[in-house]
DNA sequence: GGGGAACCTTAACGAAAGTCAAGCGGACGG
DNA sequence: CCGTCCGCTTGACTTTCGTTAAGGTTCCCC
């Protein structure tokens, strides 16, 4: 074991999905690329190539709708993936990728990837896991965004953020809570009045940290019946 | 060329997506189910292993949340698969899948395709290409719950039924209504609402069947600034 | 033919969410 | 230091949407 750098420490993490004796030769032919919050990743439409691995700081992945609105569809963090694309089919991107906070990415040539994968079958089930947590997190947030309140949707956000299952708690929101209704599904105005709901449940925001009395109250007023929540508030 | 029954035709249609030589041996090991309207093929939460490609009627995939609601992630017909995630990670199935219309699918044990992908790159690219369609069409479904009104998503839903792009159109709509609703993320009584929106755009719902007589106009009302809809509906 | 049971629509009401406008405070650059 | 931009909140207003209830139609099964 020699001393290792905070950067190459990260860079062993992120690669944790994958085989130990493939990921450290990897490490040598992927690339690091840092970005300043704001800048842009990749581009919806673009023919990108690598697959990113998010090495620290968050990621916006976000379209950009016929009407000119941007829908966010993912916010990635340390071991967040996104342009997986590249190895699974072809075609343009369908996304773009921006920084929302400095952060560094793994970017891994789609080409080297899918060497990998044809001749080792592990590496193609950790790629594929990749892919897997994607879809489930996909899945998870169509079903919140058809079946829950604007508030209960920020409610399991918080709960998200929560390292914790019981107890009180208190979060750092990762970025700006622009970001966070984007990636809700609601307009900022909307996302205040979601918080002063969230009030009734104990939960308290201020300088970008929540606080949570009680992580079960919160989690049963997300859970509850769309209809129903406002007992709950009372 | 010998004759061929309509299922054996069907049952090469749909497994078009892997290369022909493979395609042909995999019909024999895979297995052909028929299901009623109504009826569960597979459960959220069962460990479910086969891989399942629809090969004629209509499938929903639905996630029920902790709240008890049902959300419809996606409908399916013809090609459309599901249960991928069995050959991508483990553990359970995050959503159930329902006949809403008879219907008759593919399944495919997991292990098979696994074998056949471990050492035929070429396969395992056409499984990845099912992956990454279903992957899009979450994008696609994403960014219209977060970017457009229940009457836009309508105006979507039917032009995806069009086979034109411009001109008139008439066509089926393939389920009930309650379940066009569910996979727009609104309610029944909403539904209702969106159609009557439409008929501003001259769209004319009767008996299961839609009216477009310009699919241009109901597409620039669908792309339309979510607040300038009404504009063009007037 | 006569229930029922779905499916669908309409109406009325209230709650939720988008829109528009105003204003506050902090960050940043001049 | 000042002015400006941006992020955020609040309020008023409008629209959309969910909820509840009622009624109508079709279809199936008894």
């Amino acid at each position: 074991m020699t001393d290792q750098s905070p950067e190459q420490k990260t860079r062993d993490n992120v690669l944790a999905f994958l085989p130990h004796d493939v990921a450290t030769p990897l490490m040598s032919r992927a690339c690091v690329r840092r970005y300043g919050r704001g800048q842009t990743i990749v581009c919806q439409g673009d023919e990108s190539d690598p697959v990113f691995v998010t090495m620290h700081g968050w990621i916006k992945v976000t379209r950009l709708a016929e009407t000119g609105a941007e829908a966010i569809i993912a916010c990635l963090t340390t071991g967040g993936s996104f342009g997986e694309t590249s190895v699974l089919g072809s075609g343009p991107l369908a996304v773009s990728a921006e920084a929302v906070t400095d952060c560094s990415v793994l970017a891994i040539r789609a080409e080297i990837l899918r060497e990998l994968m044809a001749c080792r079958s592990d590496v193609m089930k950790s790629v594929m896991r990749l892919v897997d947590r994607n879809m489930r997190s996909m899945v998870l947030q169509i079903e919140h965004l058809k079946t829950r309140s604007a508030a209960q949707r920020l409610a399991a956000f918080i709960l998200g953020l929560c390292p914790i299952h019981q107890g009180p708690c208190r979060v750092r929101l990762p970025f700006d809570k622009i970001v966070i209704a984007g990636q809700l599904g609601m307009q900022p105005e909307s996302l205040s009045r979601a918080i002063a709901k969230l009030k009734a449940v104990g939960v308290r925001i201020e300088g970008g940290i929540a606080t949570v009395p009680e992580v079960g109250r919160l989690r049963c007023y997300a859970e509850s019946d769309r209809a129903d929540s406002w007992r709950i508030a009372v």
